[in-house]
DNA sequence: CAAATAGTGTCTTTGAGACAATATATC
DNA sequence: GATATATTGTCTCAAAGACACTATTTG
């Protein structure tokens, strides 16, 4: 019934591509997805991942895309940006009949002040686990998100930390509770710091400090070889 | 410096969707991957996945298309099609300004009489350790192999063979031997036992057999929660 | 010294590798 | 019985959980 496929492949009609972003940080003691509130129709006042369309006049690739997606959306571009899934279908979004999405998912500091981008009501922190509760999000970003969570938690299991999840320096205790509060449960103080260690992933800084009244703990970097985790098979999107 | 950033995306062009397989099938004792040698430029005349451009009117969503490129291709449907990764870029494909590949895995049985599709001179299995080796694929299909190898390798290594890789009935030596040609390493009998049957995947059928001068191995099939791994995480392709 | 957190010692459990021993077919 | 593979037994090792203990700071 494809008789005339011998064509040149460039005449079909192409899909929407979009580029959403699944933004975590880590506020208030839990792991915190960025919700945008869309200005217009489809889901007009609903939330959702941010995200925009794909340019190809302006984007080297689907990483450079999701950078300049985050800047344009919030005003920052997310680190650690890492590929989780690609999503498409016919009736995923009324504006186009095919629409894809290719969603990344990246860290930002908790401190950083977000700015509010085009066709965007509000930006909004919402914990991962009333986002994975609410179905209230627009097309279907809650799976998206859910996703987004296992990928960053599966990373952090293995103790791969994702670019711009820890600040420069930080000790083993203050590296557990970030791990903590991105995993959702508690770790065991002794395995934690025995697998950190045996995995050579830190480097001892001659400081020390995080005061109290108790014994101070040792400060750490990241070592170089732990940087070099990104191989070309997570660079080429 | 985007300004007209407000109007409708849908006025955007869009880039060239394809879909490549990397198909696998175990002869010969090793794990292969099916190429095709293309008939037309670009790269006309090497080696490539298999592939085609997503079709918006008549695939439902990538997964479909993966299905049908399948068919019209090498003439059968790939079975247990998983998402690998996407890749996208200005400068991957001449015939488009910008082009997009969304990669899936599949399996198909050994026996299987393939049938060559259009644009297509020659289907050929290569070992996935020449596939590697060889720096003469068109387009990073060479890349793209490498990453379709590691997700079957890590799904297999977890014991989660992917539908289509193990025949209906199999006895635990057999499935051992197989897992040892995806590998490309010898496992611990023991050991092997031991993780498939703490794992609960397989029934015993009232059956024996494999013939030979020894004694007969006891046959099995997987059971039925063994199948159910394939989530709704899986399933939005 | 009291309080509080950092860091260590060590017992136990679990899963995996190594390898020997036993079981059951065909010839 | 000889042979060949299936299956089991068991020793060892490595990693992780549990939990008690020691160390070091401030007030």
């Amino acid at each position: 019934m494809t008789n005339k496929d011998n064509s040149e492949p460039t005449i079909y009609p192409m899909p929407l591509v979009r580029v959403d972003l699944a933004v975590f940080s880590i506020q208030e003691g839990c792991l915190k997805v960025l919700l945008s509130q869309r200005k217009e129709a489809p889901f007009k006042n609903k939330w959702g991942l941010p995200g925009g369309v794909l340019r190809i006049d302006l984007d080297e690739s689907f990483h450079a895309a999701a950078k300049r997606i985050g800047v344009e959306r919030i005003g920052i571009a997310p680190t650690g940006l890492q590929q989780v899934v690609t999503v498409g279908g016919a009736k995923r979004d009324p504006r186009a009949p095919w629409a894809v999405s290719v969603v990344f998912r990246g860290m930002v500091k908790p401190d950083l002040q977000l700015s509010l981008g085009k066709r965007i009501n509000a930006l909004e922190w919402r914990p991962v686990t009333d986002a994975g509760a609410s179905s209230e999000l627009a097309f279907d970003h809650r799976d998206l998100i859910e996703l987004a969570v296992i990928d960053i938690r599966n990373k952090v299991r293995e103790l791969h930390f994702p670019e711009g999840t820890l600040p420069d320096t930080f000790t083993i205790p203050e590296l557990q509770a970030l791990s903590e509060e991105i995993l959702g449960h508690p770790l065991d103080k002794v395995t934690f710091r025995r697998r950190v260690l045996a995995k050579e992933i830190l480097v001892e800084l001659s400081e020390e400090l995080r005061g109290g009244a108790h014994r101070p703990a040792k400060i750490y970097t990241l070592n170089s070889k732990s940087m070099k985790a990104k191989t070309k098979l997570n660079a080429n999107n």
